[in-house]
DNA sequence: CTTGTTCTGGAACGATCATTCTGCTTCAAT
DNA sequence: ATTGAAGCAGAATGATCGTTCCAGAACAAG
């Protein structure tokens, strides 16, 4: 007996997903979240226990939703820093069509906002930096980098991505943004054979 | 008649600024702002006025104290790319004293926290991220590169750069960051003339 | 000393917020 | 139809926090 459980939790956690990102942990209250899910107090808590395990749940969404759809060009087996191109060209166009200054990326947000005393969202961040070394690093080896190259300049392409998704929160118009990426993307590929 | 006036208010700002720095500014609260600086409710008040006033005072104060010193030796004439990698050290060996995961940059957290909703803490970001640009460039120049070039790879060295300092708040060992800060001044030196 | 001003510790206020509680509705299974 | 789990709206709760208020201590000028 009983009503049928759940609603659509994937919808709830993209929705939650956006006011964290746009407003960050500690602005988004649980106000914010009960109206931007349109899901019941109880429903969050009794699925995600508090607001930080909501908050955690909702990076795993961002890397699973949002990181994969943009990050899985660069990924392809055989893809070259036209992919990382296209990769930085998706990430500003959608952070152009929501309107500059933007809310940047979640991960990166979070690694400024919450990274030092948290050691859960520590987790993610560290998740998502390994993960944007191994993809830049298989365009570069593409591209004709040797190993140790294509590690050591993945690593900065990985540092140098997350400062232009801050950047991003700061800047009103995205031509700077384009001509920074663009910037990067031909400075990490010269010389590398 | 009355009291002399005034306790020591650069003193004051270095205090609440190691505590925006560490915290962040919703997480520093005016209580630990209270016993950070040693000065009395009343004094901050009347002082800056709010919470936020003091906020920007310190962020004013980062960066003519903090910043100011690390970066003169990349904004003196004649200065070169190595003086670009001694700033980098210079602040990852700080990091590196403090402890890591360490506070990172008060101005790139800033960035992540604030820059998208607060116009007057943006000011502050934007003025920060055109004095970095401006010294690399010059850096940039006397290493050969043109006008163009200069401007362009300055840019990216200050996204960069920034992104280094958010780095430094989720990663425990200063070895990463000393490679990636290398491998980063090295490749901006590539091919310039 | 008196007086006027500033500083100080701490209490008080008012607002916000995360979390819990209460009653009510919905609906699948009996 | 009854039942009971699950959902909902909104009111309590209890804590935290920014800000203000107050009463007295410190101290320079008159």
């Amino acid at each position: 007996m009983g009503r049928t459980p759940h609603w659509n939790e994937e919808a709830l956690l993209e929705r939650a997903m956006l006011c964290f990102w746009w407003r960050g942990y500690h602005d988004a209250s649980m106000a914010d979240l009960v109206d931007a899910t349109g899901v019941n107090r109880q429903g969050i808590y009794s699925r995600f226990g508090d607001k930080h395990g909501l908050f955690l749940a909702t990076l795993a969404c961002y890397r699973e939703r949002v990181v994969t759809p943009a990050f899985a060009r660069v990924e392809a087996p055989g893809a070259g820093l036209d992919a990382v191109a296209a990769y930085l060209e998706h990430q500003i166009a959608l952070a152009a069509s929501v309107g500059l200054p933007g809310p940047g990326c979640l991960i990166a947000n979070t690694q400024a906002e919450l990274a030092a005393h948290d050691a859960e969202a520590r987790r993610h961040v560290e998740a998502h930096d390994a993960r944007l070394r191994q993809g830049f690093a298989g365009t570069l080896r593409t591209s004709g980098a040797s190993e140790t190259v294509a590690a050591q300049r993945a690593a900065v392409l990985a540092v140098a991505v997350q400062g232009l998704w801050s950047h991003s929160r700061s800047v009103s118009d995205p031509g700077p943004l384009r001509r920074i990426a663009a910037a990067l993307v031909s400075i990490t590929g010269t010389g590398l054979t």
